[in-house]
DNA sequence: TTCAGCAGGATTTTT
DNA sequence: TCCTGCTGAA
């Protein structure tokens, strides 16, 4: 037997053995996904499958990361030929790879969702369309439309929505503003490449025959535009893609539940491999979770089977209000941490929404807990770095008209928004970039204009950028020489009212810089340029500090996704916060509606963080946007059993058990029979809390 | 052009 | 309650 086979389970053993053909594995939580992915890798090379045959798709950078970290000590350098990569960076490296081909210039800025909006808010200026609308929707519809291939000139909705009306009118004149911009964003890497092949038999059959088996992880997190690209690169039908239908919680970002669900119809003859032995929690632990999850309909019919056979305890505790939860949660982390019943590093404090994290945050100080809060601003989404990322952009790429127009007045230099508007005229009139009609300033602004220094000034710095730039020699030094002469650090300093927040801002600079330093010492040919478009696809920060040190995790539902902790606390489990309000009364706009049944899954994905103990908080009262509510408890909560939870009321009703203590003290008191409410009574009171919580 | 003050809006966020 | 983006005065 294949060594790469003996420490698998039977389920393991069938999804690794399958070589040929589409294979879909079902991974419930902790049953060991990311085990049977690298131990397929490893077979497959056993198998004779030459390692950069193989590519394994991910979401994130740090899944890829860490699958090649863990491929290497399997089988050693052999995992650096193993292609490992996101969506989108397989998608720019295709983009790369096929420009180089044809001999085409590949330079191009990536928009993040920043760029995207900034560029719509362009457009609606200029077409005079109503400013109320809210763009963020008008970008999910258009990113709708994109990722279903809907061509940009075609798209016409007899919709009456005026958010659908808005999006078939922008899409047309942001997909212009995109080319023009020489600029790509995150569903173009996807859509693109698929596109190429889709109508080059020629490039379709190079990359299929470069990657002859495909892997693909988290599956049930993609979207129509990666299943067709999947589709377009597989014309082999070697495909193994794992997931989990209960784990899709990101149905509001256009991810296709129904891709996993209906797998053998895109891939037909695919075999089923279910893993639902979990190695990681407890068997109450695991009860509670396959009740929950069995209130949805729509999903593979499934129940995780507990490996572990030792106890482990799954609690509520109600509070009368916000306050007293979150004083209650840092007195119990600090005993709990105190007495050495769990590491730090062992507990996870897990939320629906970051405003919930924002209230435990002085508790927890208060307590002299450390934490690390998962998700959060992404460094490369500071203000600060998008300003320094913006001038390194445009050396690179002048042509990014969002990148110029974010810096050429930051530090204010006399250019406003007048002068820029004017010049842009000109540059629509003549057919120019922007950049192009700067350089033309005299002409199109009259040659008296007092903007004129000022331009002069800015394209000088520009230029003298990017010839430095360009030079070659030590990239990080001269770019950081360049971010120095652009007066960023001066006008941080100016405007900052803060001391400790001008640290922290320049401080994110520098980081950044650093970053470009290490990369350029890294890489065979360093470029700016290519240094850009892989931090706009780079996840939020890894912990910048490195050091895996003892403190507290705190994250959304969403951002535990992937991670375990022997004690898991979830906070606010109440109708409003888990089910969100947002989903319960849908607004107007909203272009996705992901209904309850992903606010079910996450709950879901929550408890099944829990290793070994699981502790479920909610307040009948809190305050929202400053307001105090009366707060209901979550409907998820309808669906554990009783006995399979502990239940400590602390609102004005006592506790069970409290109640039980004076009956039983009142007993000892009077003898048996006086006292007693008798079973039926007591199940009454039990009830009844239920129904006022 | 710039800055201060106020109105309005406020989930989740792998790339 | 807190932050962002726009309006109006200097």
């Amino acid at each position: 037997m294949s060594r790469w086979l003996r420490k698998l389970n039977a389920e393991q053993k069938r999804a690794v053995r399958h070589v040929n053909g589409p294979l879909l594995v079902l991974a419930g939580a902790g049953s060991g996904k990311t085990r049977v992915i690298t131990h397929r890798v490893a077979y497959l090379i056993e198998q004779g499958v030459a390692p950069d045959n193989i590519l394994a798709v991910t979401f994130t950078n740090k899944a890829a990361g860490e699958m090649r970290e863990r491929l290497r000590q399997m089988i050693g350098e052999h995992a650096d030929n193993v292609t490992m990569s996101t969506f989108h960076a397989l998608g720019l490296m295709m983009l790369k790879t096929e420009a180089a081909q044809k001999k085409r210039r590949s330079r191009f800025s990536i928009f993040d969702t920043g760029d995207q909006l900034a560029c719509l808010r362009e457009i609606t200026g200029r077409v005079h369309l109503d400013r109320s609308f809210d763009l963020g929707s008008v970008l999910a519809r258009i990113s709708a439309m994109k990722t279903s291939f809907v061509p940009p000139d075609a798209c016409d909705t007899d919709s009456a929505d005026p958010y659908d009306q808005a999006a078939e009118l922008l899409y047309p004149l942001y997909a212009e503003a995109l080319e023009a911009f020489a600029a790509v964003d995150f569903d173009d890497l996807v859509c693109k490449p698929t596109l190429m092949m889709e109508h080059s038999a020629d490039c379709r059959a190079r990359w299929a025959d470069r990657f002859r088996y495909l892997l693909v992880d988290e599956y049930q997190d993609t979207n129509t535009a990666q299943l067709r690209m999947l589709k377009a690169l597989c014309p082999h039908q070697n495909i193994c893609v794992v997931g989990d239908d209960d784990q899709s919680i990101y149905g509001w970002r256009g991810a296709e539940v129904r891709n996993i669900l209906e797998f053998d119809k895109h891939f037909p003859g695919a075999k089923t491999v279910f893993l639902l032995n979990n190695y990681r929690s407890t068997q109450p632990i695991l009860r509670v979770a396959n009740m929950v999850i069995a209130e949805n309909k729509d999903r593979h019919e499934k129940a995780l089977q507990p490996v572990r056979n030792d106890d482990g305890r799954v609690s509520l505790r109600v509070f009368p209000d916000a306050d007293s939860e979150a004083s209650w949660l840092g007195k119990f982390l600090f005993e709990t941490i105190k007495s050495e019943r769990y590491q730090a590093d062992q507990i996870a404090v897990l939320y629906r929404s970051n405003t919930v994290h924002k209230a435990l945050e002085p508790v927890l100080r208060e307590h002299g807990i450390d934490y690390r809060v998962l998700g959060g601003t992404a460094l490369f989404e500071r203000k600060e770095v998008k300003d320094v990322i913006a001038y390194l952009r445009l050396t690179s790429n002048p042509a990014d008209e969002i990148s110029l127009r974010r810096v050429i007045n930051v530090p204010a230099r006399g250019i406003g928004p007048k002068t820029v508007s004017r010049l842009a005229d000109y540059a629509e009139q003549h057919g120019l970039s922007l950049y192009k009609a700067l350089k033309q300033a005299a002409i199109a602004l009259g040659a008296s204009d007092r903007a004129l220094g000022p331009i002069g000034d800015f394209l000088t710095l520009l230029d003298d950028g990017r010839r430095q730039l360009r030079a070659g020699g030590q990239v990080g030094h001269q770019a950081q020489a360049f971010i120095e002469k652009t007066g960023l650090r001066a006008e941080i300093e100016r405007t900052t009212p803060s001391a400790k927040i001008v640290e922290r801002r320049l401080g994110n600079i520098g980081a950044l810089l650093r970053g470009l330093v290490s990369y350029a010492d890294r890489a065979s040919k360093p470029s700016l340029g290519e240094y850009l478009n892989l931090i706009s696809l780079a996840t939020a920060d890894e912990d910048a500090d490195g050091a895996k040190d003892k403190r507290i995790t705190l994250s959304t539902l969403h951002g535990c996704k992937g991670l375990e902790f022997p004690l898991v606390v979830i906070v606010g489990l109440e109708d409003g916060l888990l089910p969100h309000d947002r989903t319960l009364n849908p607004q107007a706009n909203d272009h996705m509606t992901t209904g309850i049944d992903e606010e079910r899954r996450l709950f879901y994905v929550g408890i099944t963080r829990a290793m070994d103990e699981l502790i479920i908080t909610r307040a009948a009262t809190r305050a929202v946007r400053g307001r105090v509510q009366e707060r209901p408890a979550s409907r998820f909560l309808c669906s554990i059993p009783e006995e399979l939870i502990t239940v400590d009321d602390l609102t004005a009703a006592p506790s069970m058990d409290q109640v039980r203590s004076m009956l039983s003290s009142l007993r000892d008191q009077w003898g048996a029979e006086g006292a007693s409410l008798g079973p039926d009574k007591e199940r009454q009171a039990e009830g009844d809390r239920r129904q006022q919580a």
